[in-house]
DNA sequence: CTGCCAAATGAAATAATGTTGCATTTGTAA
DNA sequence: TTACAAATGCAACATTATTTCATTTGGCAG
């Protein structure tokens, strides 16, 4: 299953209806490998059918609630998420210079045995990602 | 040691120069019990000793830096960091209701035994943040 | 196949957040 | 107290995000 299919899949199973312009946005997020902000991802929106930016964002809120895209927040943007396995928690490494992202699964979450047992808090979700420099850049030397 | 103290040290350990409108920052993020955006800030200061919102976005990126202030990711702003112990990775929980913060160190990082062998990224660094309800807002049933 | 209707989208205006270039002011060391 | 780099102010602009309301459309019933 591609991740198009799964997310059409995913949009049917939960009574949304599957438009045009929510297509164009599952396109562009499969070939994205960095995350994209909204404008972004209109801009990659073929001319041809065009996508008003105000209607990616609220296919973005969608699809960030049904666990299509994940919302970076090393850099604001949105990137797909990989559906390969569901269960355990998802972390997203960042590159700070191009942005290029990897994706991983921890099957059990150690995060929970860190959290003091007095600190005032419930429900606690944290945010997983990982911030740092990709192989490829860590090879060029040179630029930044 | 105060937090203001800490950081007015910091600043000259760093041949950074004491100003007003520094001190006016540091003044406003000691009181915050949620993070506070650049704009937030500029609002706060007495308008006796006015500073530019442009400034102040300066002054939050040395401060950040410096780790005087912890910017938040998942609600845009910063907030000031405890100088108990400087040791460790700091956490910080925040309260997606109504934005109230708690700090805590974790002496050994364990995310790093996470981190998957060959993941094709060097020097990664996690994002210390936790998404949750405090204790108040948990007991206030009826609003959101 | 066709018409209905809630859901989805478009358009325009506005708010909030963040950045850049350059002139002016200020903290601090000599 | 003076000189000067550092810090700040100002103006203009770029990016990101939200709201309201009119219009269009996907998918279902018939």
């Amino acid at each position: 299953m591609s991740f198009v299919e799964d997310s059409l899949r995913i949009l049917k199973e939960n009574n949304y209806k599957i438009t045009g312009p929510r297509q164009a946005v599952l396109s562009v997020l499969e070939k994205a490998e960095t995350p994209l902000s909204a404008y972004d991802i209109e801009e990659r929106i073929p001319e041809n059918i065009p996508v008003n930016v105000v209607t990616v964002y609220r296919i973005l809120d969608v699809f960030e609630e049904l666990g299509i895209v994940h919302r970076t927040h090393t850099k604001e943007g949105y990137i797909k998420c990989d559906f390969e396995e569901q269960e355990g928690c998802h972390y997203f490494a960042i590159c700070k210079k191009c942005g290029h992202t990897s994706q991983f699964i921890e099957k059990k979450c150690q995060i929970d045995s860190i959290i003091p047992k007095d600190l005032p808090f419930v429900s606690l979700s944290h945010i997983s990602e990982l911030s740092g420099v990709c192989r490829k850049c860590s090879k060029t030397t040179i630029n930044n």
